[in-house]
DNA sequence: GTGTATATCTCGGGG
DNA sequence: CCCCGAGGTATACAC
């Protein structure tokens, strides 16, 4: 479990999914403990100028090194002068804590879904359909289905994505008519206008509102 | 134009679009010359465990570093204890060079769409409508317009592509009846499915063998 | 700035 | 193993 860090005058070249090659210029390589290795300049805090993820071999010469995966796919950096070598020993990584993300909000909406509309009741969440897994299927007060698509942000994809599955799903006669619901914590104008077009219904929800009826004790303090 | 490295037992928080909490250990922090902060632990080439990209405001104190942009997200950085800080300067970096993306595969099939279909003449490239750029627009044999779609990698988001396309297109008089012509390297069996089920063809073509047919004095070595 | 399309997307989950 | 969907997607580019 370390971190090998190289400052380096380099020459980087990639042959895989594509072909790209990095001229001469001083960069950072990083070599990780699962023996992936990604290549740094100073701009652009995510993406590295060049990368091989892991699983992979590295073979690391003394003015080369060479980098292979699996598929065939290889990372050739070619050192001109070595500026810093150095090593650094890293300890366990506990794992990274998230929240907000869609799953919440589907859990959420799956305990709650009167929060969607008046009498609405969940029959299952992640129905299965042959284009994929519809987020919630409910039925509404007066026990049309409704399948309701889930996301963060709302935007064109996702209306695209339920007007897949209500056209699959109308086209079995014990669902038909099938209403679709797409909610989100916001929707850009675009997909509303979109699913409006589509007579599918939207919904804006607020994801700490929903936090706070699932769990109203949280409320007291 | 440098790259500061600081290896740190740290714990991180980031609050933004989510919430997002790294609990204590050590990890590389890497801040590069236009301000963008990553966190990385010691797997995975590509994504960091947290980071702020640039444009953003660094708060660098003893004990604590707080990162943030204009949109109201904030990282901090609570440092226990800084094993290591260096900072490296870097010379400007050459423009990455690459071949084999979508961009490339659309010009060689702007220069021979015959490639696509016998008679199949260009249009245009880059075909302008109000919802995006039709990548080719052609007409073939008999003189029907061809909107083309091309892609590296053929999934279904680029079949709901062309069928915006060509939902747009059909409505004006002057170019309708419009086909839709959907064309990648590999084209998985979904988007074949869904694009056969709106009667829209779709080509599978090789690369290579395009770039051969463009150049043909390479094939003679 | 917003909107749209691309990416060696990466990453994780389910069949 | 592949397939599929989500991502704090990031990034580039057009309007």
């Amino acid at each position: 479990m370390a971190v090998r860090l190289v400052i380096a005058d380099c020459t980087v070249d990639y042959v895989g999914r594509l072909t790209a090659h990095l001229p001469r210029a001083t960069r950072l390589i990083m070599v990780k403990a699962d023996g992936c290795v990604a290549v740094h300049a100073d701009g652009g805090a995510y993406k590295p100028m060049n990368w091989m993820t892991a699983p992979n071999v590295l073979t690391d010469g003394d003015d080369a090194w060479t980098v292979t995966n699996p598929k065939g796919e290889t990372l050739t950096i070619t050192l001109h002068e070595v500026i810093s070598d150095v090593n650094h020993p890293f300890g366990d990584e506990p794992s990274l804590q998230k929240d907000g993300v869609e799953a919440h909000l589907q859990e959420l909406l799956a305990v709650e879904p009167e929060q969607l509309e008046d009498g609405m009741r969940l029959v299952r969440r992640e129905y299965p359909t042959e284009i994929g897994p519809v987020d919630l299927l409910c039925r509404d007060a007066t026990g049309t289905v409704v399948a309701v698509e889930v996301k963060r942000r709302g935007e064109i994809d996702g209306v695209e994505q339920l007007t897949r599955y209500l056209d699959f799903l109308n086209r079995q006669p014990d669902l038909s008519p099938v209403r679709g619901m797409f909610v989100a914590q916001e929707i850009k104008l675009q997909a509303k206008t979109l699913a409006s077009d589509r007579r599918i219904d939207w919904v804006e929800v607020d994801y700490d509102e929903l936090r706070g009826i699932e769990r109203p004790q949280q409320k007291l303090f």
